[in-house]
DNA sequence: CTGTTAGCGCTTTCAT
DNA sequence: ATGAAAGCGCTAACAG
């Protein structure tokens, strides 16, 4: 029995003694124009030899890969690990597989990963940034593979961008602190440099909390040495006034959990909302508010994008690049106790 | 400009005005054959032409895909990516990409994502088995492609199975209960049917709570209605007996971790143990002890185990199956409150 | 050192 | 309805 054998078109067809190209055919989309008993005696032969057509030899002519590839920055983390689940789905829903490449964010792994996504021929490429691998990309989309941008523009790359719609989610977490009686609020992100959705979170923000007469502050760090002092002088210099923290992913409210217990202040009492809903914000009393980002539809849209690229060269605008968050409220942003329970 | 057009080999042996042979050689693992002059008119050609080997291409031939499979069962369990985490670390480490395929837990989509990563031609495949496909795993390995399974044997496959030492595990978990002062255990499982480290678990964990003269009961249903009443009915049954409960893997310990705080059980009070580790765990308070698995080492080992196979027939037999997991003690073992903080 | 010549497994005209 | 033959982009002997 040697090794590595894969059964191979020739032999089916010798065996149901026939020719290459009706074997091929029955494979493909022309099954159809084969007499029934040819077909009979191809499956018969192909069952007998457990045949699996060789994807990559089937690449190589002309039928394309049925590849498509997704760069993640960071797979451990639970947003990322969302989106990539609905590319796979909805990838799958048009016959295609995924490849996963996954790059900590280390930018130099990120350029060999794209690197070897082309090698491999993927017909589409999802990509969320970790550094800015722009001379890449711009190469990679002008041999004209379909390309969309999660999350994270890239520099000049004039490739969609879809992700959340980050002004609506500061919108609406301003909103709903306000609402809920918070008067001052700060915001805590990790260093907007770099990612397009974290400037574009900030910004907002700090636009909004102004025009609705919010006290605010910015913390660009979730260093522990600095977010424990800065979250303590935030609740010193505003005592009095009801204060919240506005956290600008998973991680910030990871880290922010963290310093509130550190600190021993009571969750609520100073408010904390966080965009990301996470498995344990129900778990941490009395539940931590968040903005859930609808990653199946982001994971949905991005294939979509793709796979219009591919076609005749539709607009293909009609792709929502923007999507709404769910606001998904709980006790962090209950300033009063337990009563104004059905808050809008 | 054409669509989508990668520049071939042929092309930059053209304009390098040299054969497909040398290019293909400086591409290779014999680029030191060729002289300095022509090796520096290939990297002109190419790099003007943005060429990138392609790999289909190449795979067809002798070399081998590059390719490494692998199959989750479930991808949104943190376990899980921290497998594929490890996995991929280890298969970028001896140059394999690795194409992952989240079955979602559907056996039928298990068995059409194995078939394709065959027909991908993976030079090997980690599975992590959310049914039990006998058959096509049986008929891949006959054609011998290597093959591992993670945490869950498969039918009668005689492939190796690495993971959790499961009776490590529980040993580790009991003997920890009983040494902070608890006299009865509550097991928490998933329905160990179908699932060999559950059943290996629970049965470990009959053994020994026995052996350890430690009261026990055991519950395998995650569903609220049945998990409530189940933890209920064990405090009450055991009062005045310091309880604890021993959750078999994450999504056990969140399960329970909601009856806890639905019963107004005081964690700690009763005592609450899980395998896995999860981000939450030190942010439920008093924090919520843990036996970590050690998922890198796991996907390491599963990596070079496969590619001992593809190498000479080595007895392959040095990779560790059962990876020990460590103990991460938190609050919600500590009996007594706040003292005795340092438990072995 | 470098080029020539066969294929790898499959699809695809183009005949029959 | 079926088959023969010509590649797809690349690697691998085998000459020079």
């Amino acid at each position: 029995m040697p090794p590595t054998t894969r059964a191979t078109l020739i032999e089916v067809a010798n065996v149901a003694n026939t020719s290459k190209t009706s074997v091929s055919r029955y494979f493909g989309p022309e099954r159809h124009k084969l007499s029934p008993a040819l077909q009979a005696r191809i499956k018969q032969a192909a069952d007998a030899l457990h045949y699996q057509p060789n994807l990559m030899a089937r690449g190589l002519k002309g039928g394309g890969s049925r590849l498509l590839g997704m760069l993640v920055a960071d797979i451990r983390n639970p947003f990322s690990v969302a989106i990539v689940h609905g590319v796979e789905v909805a990838a799958r829903k048009h016959g295609y597989a995924l490849i996963v490449c996954n790059t900590d964010n280390d930018p130099s792994l990120e350029q060999r990963h794209l690197a070897s996504l082309a090698a491999y021929q993927v017909e589409g490429l999802v990509v969320n940034a970790a550094g800015q691998p722009q001379q890449l990309l711009q190469t990679i989309m002008r041999s004209g593979l379909p390309l969309v941008l999660i999350d994270r523009e890239v520099g000049e790359i004039s490739a969609p961008v879809i992700g959340l719609d980050n002004e609506l989610a500061i919108d609406m977490a301003l909103n709903h602190l306000s609402h809920q009686g918070y008067r001052c609020v700060l915001y805590v992100s990790e260093a907007p440099e770099q990612a397009s959705a974290r400037q574009e979170r900030l910004q907002r923000f700090q636009q909004q909390s102004a025009s609705l007469g919010l006290d605010n502050a910015i913390l660009t760090s979730l260093e522990e040495q600095e977010a424990i002092p800065a979250l303590r002088d935030f609740i010193q210099k505003n005592q009095g006034v009801p204060c919240a923290v506005l956290c600008a992913n998973g991680n910030a409210t990871l880290a922010m959990t963290r310093c509130f217990q550190h600190l021993e202040v009571a969750i609520g009492e100073v408010g904390l909302i966080g965009i990301d809903e996470l498995d344990w914000c129900e778990l941490v009393p009395p539940g931590i508010t968040t903005l859930a980002q609808p990653t199946d539809a982001i994971g949905s849209a991005a294939v979509t994008y793709l796979l219009l690229q591919t076609l005749p060269s539709k607009a293909a605008k009609e792709v929502q690049h923007h999507h709404p968050p769910v606001l998904i409220p709980r006790g962090s942003t209950q300033l009063i106790g337990p009563s104004a329970h059905l808050s809008p």
